[in-house]
DNA sequence: GTTGTCTGCCCC
DNA sequence: ATTCTGC
DNA sequence: GCAGAATGGGCAGACAAC
């Protein structure tokens, strides 16, 4: 049994009592009076101190001498300490942004598919480099230390950029996706030795010239962004944003930033609510991406044709499933991905009692799939799942449309989840290989996809 | 030296 | 990453 | 509405086995 006790996991949990034990021995300053309940607003200034400054050895030393109200001066922002990145919540469509933000002002961005990055620049000239979750990721790009430090303007000394590095073909001028930019080397990079290219789509800036600017409206906080760099094609740019409340405009620009090898949208208001929230998923931050929209998205039908026991709350069920789509051609079920996500507690139930009795002691003779892949129990081939997903991906383990875009690698599924049970199909009329070969090469980085080069007339 | 397997307060 | 659920 | 807990693909690195 390995319990890793391990802080961090339930880290909202313990702010909150670090918060009301700072209350209980309090013995520094009363708190301020208006106070309706000292315990939770001593949570939420914890809350707030730490994730502006999220080193313990800062919080506690502070709470002990100074008291929790006075946390908030105490422990503020640091230069060179990463603060979390504000999230933003999914949407199902434009028309839910237009009637949540009406009346207010709001801007659309491009949201870029590659690695989050908070970039600190000190006065003395160094730089650091942290990931979405405040890894150092410094090493990892000496070429993005470079291009910040030669394209900031001169009247800049310091400051913290929050941006988007996304792997780039600077020849072809043109984004590379995720995949390839994941393979970067991670530690020690030396300039010469680099071989995937970045650029940087910048966003958002929390610190100028000594100045936090956490707490600025976003209106502020992008002036101050464009006025503090020079754009370079290939290096550093500004993430494409327009300030539109008009529905079919928004539709538009989702469209273009699709087509410009993006994600979808991310939406945030200019002034009301427009301060950076760290690491909150408050509503201020909406993201738009195509697979979240009903009826329009990757969606496949696929067999589950193995299953994984599950874990934790999952104890009991089954925890995940191996998906297959059919071959015609060869009579066979090809693994195409896991999945583990979608399921109602209900419905995973469900599932779990009807397969149970589904169980066969080996795999079929035409179920084709890596012998990595290693299943606590195979079924006969008797259901169909519909199933979406964000991206189709060359896979280096599943074995879906093997031989049709690739010789000896299959096709995955980027961001699996359950829609729904397809009571009226049978398995083999479930997505064929030829289909999700066409959906790979239909992708907008896949070379002949643009026009209507289609089939028949 | 090569190949295989597993892990990551990993990235998404 | 996505999704669901208890509070 | 938030925090927490289930779960996905896939990469470089680290390390074990050969």
């Amino acid at each position: 049994m390995q319990a890793k006790l391990r802080i961090g996991l339930a880290e909202q949990t313990l702010l909150a009592a670090l918060g009301q034990a700072a209350v209980y021995s309090e013995k520094h300053s009363t708190p301020p009076p208006n106070i309706q309940s000292p315990l939770e607003e001593a949570v939420k200034i914890v809350k707030q101190a730490y994730s502006v400054l999220p080193v313990y050895d800062k919080i506690v030393p502070a709470l002990l001498s100074d008291g929790v109200w006075n946390l908030p001066n105490t422990c503020s922002f640091t230069l060179g300490v990463p603060v979390g990145p504000m999230l933003a919540k999914p949407t199902k469509g434009v028309s839910e942004i237009v009637q949540k933000f009406q009346n207010t002002e709001y801007t659309c961005e491009f949201k870029y598919d590659g690695e989050r990055a908070q970039i600190h620049y000190l006065e003395d000239g160094s730089v650091e480099i942290y990931s979405r979750n405040a890894e150092r990721n410094t090493g990892k790009f000496p070429d993005v230390v470079a291009a910040v430090s030669r394209l900031k303007k001169s009247s800049v000394g310091s400051f913290v950029l929050d941006c988007e590095l996304v792997a780039y073909d600077r020849e072809k001028q043109k984004i590379l996706p995720f995949q390839v930019l994941s393979t970067r080397a991670r530690k020690n990079v030396v300039m010469s030795d680099i071989k995937v290219n970045v650029c940087i789509y910048a966003f958002d800036m929390l610190y100028l010239n000594g100045r936090p600017l956490i707490q600025e409206e976003l209106k502020v906080r992008r002036e101050c962004l464009y006025e503090s760099f020079e754009e370079e094609a290939g290096f550093f740019k500004f993430a494409s944003a327009i300030t539109s409340n008009d529905i079919d405009e928004i539709q538009k620009f989702l469209d273009a930033a699709v087509d410009g090898s993006c994600e979808g949208l991310i939406i945030k208001t200019m002034n009301k609510d427009a301060t950076y929230e760290p690491s909150k998923r408050s509503l201020n931050w909406l993201k738009l991406k195509k697979d979240y929209m009903d009826s329009i998205g990757d969606s496949l039908d696929l067999v589950p044709i193995a299953a994984f026991h599950g874990r934790g709350k999952r104890t009991g069920v089954y925890g995940a499933f191996l998906l297959a789509c059919y071959d015609n051609n060869n009579e066979e079920y090809q693994s195409i991905c896991k999945i583990g996500t979608g399921f109602s507690e209900a419905v995973l139930e469900e599932r779990s009692a009807s397969l149970r009795s589904k169980v066969i002691p080996k795999p079929k003779s035409y179920y084709r799939y890596a012998e990595t892949i290693t299943p606590d129990v195979w079924f006969e081939p008797t259901e169909v799942w519909e199933v979406k997903a964000a991206d189709l991906t060359i896979s280096p383990v599943h074995r879906a449309a093997i031989g049709i875009i690739d010789p000896d690698k299959g096709i995955s599924l980027r961001f699996p989840r359950l829609v729904r049970v397809r009571e009226d199909k049978t398995p083999e009329q479930a997505s064929s290989s030829e289909q999700v070969a066409e959906m790979y090469s239909s992708q907008s980085h896949n070379q002949s996809n643009n026009q209507d080069d289609n089939e028949d007339d």
